[in-house]
DNA sequence: TACCAGGTAAAAA
DNA sequence: TTTTTACATGGT
């Protein structure tokens, strides 16, 4: 039997929203668009999430899944996920008066980030997202989750639901075995790399969390393939940091070049004195702008 | 068919 | 020290 339990986040949070915008980021397939489903791990076993929304105002949520005893840590993992206690309380207020902004926060009220469930997936899936497109990226991971992941029980089988690859998978697996996901040869080195460090225990991901945002760049740029531009992403997406901006992004730079500028895309320096009105909020007003684009 | 796509490390100059 | 180059796959 799967275990229910209810909590309450920071509002105002509209899941569906929140889903329907983390996908249209990632080519993945399309899902029911109020239930959020993934596969997560407890304690190193995959299992199978689910968590919907039960009520708008104040915005709570429900969370189900397997095994029963674990209860708590589906709901803290869930919190984290889908960033419960963010509040976007003072960004809309900062932002609410902006002619260009101030429409669009109005429409997606409600809209928070989604994490992936682990840093290590989030930077794993930083290094396949370098220089390739979305949709070759998303290819080649799901490959990269297929072969290695694992499914936990319950999960549909036709749906994409596989717990992602632990570290010590990842780095037992051969450099041909990952290019052979679709993988270059350089980032196959990055992510085995990444993974032996972890799984050996010299590299602790969670420190991050503690980090202040410079901090956290200079210590992920010390990482062989990791870029300011991974920096940035992995501050943005993954910790969601909300004034952390991949300024070098391609997407951020045309969109921020298309709604704050004159319609082409920008340059990195042209996206930091654009977005500097929204300090302390710059990534969640770049992160609305990417979605506006999407819904 | 070519070229670009939410970069980076390593080689070459 | 600064500037090229190789890289992998999917969409257009």
């Amino acid at each position: 039997m799967s275990v229910v339990e209810k909590f309450a986040v920071e509002g105002p949070y509209d899941l569906s929203l929140s889903l329907q915008v983390s996908q249209g980021f990632s080519p993945g397939p399309a899902a029911e668009s109020s239930l959020f489903q993934v596969a997560v791990r407890v304690d190193d076993a995959p299992v199978f999430m689910k968590v919907e929304q039960v009520e708008k105002e104040p915005p709570a949520l429900k969370v189900s899944g397997d095994p029963t005893e674990k209860t708590g840590r589906l709901r803290s993992i869930a919190e984290w996920i889908l960033f419960a206690d963010l509040d976007l309380t003072p960004f809309y207020q900062q932002v609410g008066a902006h002619s260009v902004l101030g429409p669009i926060v109005q429409r997606l009220e409600g809209l928070k980030p989604i994490r992936p469930p682990s840093l290590f997936e989030m930077a794993v899936t930083a290094v396949t997202e370098q220089q390739i497109s979305m949709a070759a990226a998303y290819q080649i991971r799901w490959r990269v989750v297929d072969a290695f992941g694992d499914r936990p029980p319950g999960a549909p089988e036709d749906a994409r639901l596989v717990a992602f690859p632990k570290p010590e998978t990842l780095a037992e697996a051969t450099l041909e075995e990952l290019q052979s996901c679709g993988l270059s040869r350089r980032k196959a080195e990055y992510i085995k790399g990444l993974a032996t460090a972890i799984a050996d225990g010299e590299l602790d991901l969670k420190r991050l969390k503690a980090m202040p945002n410079d901090e956290a760049r200079a210590f992920i740029s010390g990482w062989r393939g990791f870029g300011p531009w991974s920096a940035d992403y992995i501050l943005v997406r993954g910790l969601g940091r909300p004034d952390s901006v991949p300024v070098d992004d391609l997407g951020v730079r045309t969109v921020v070049g298309e709604y704050l500028g004159d319609g082409s895309r920008m340059t990195a320096d042209q996206v930091r004195e654009a977005l500097g009105p929204f300090k302390p909020y710059r990534g969640l007003a770049a992160f609305y702008l990417l979605a506006v684009s999407q819904v």
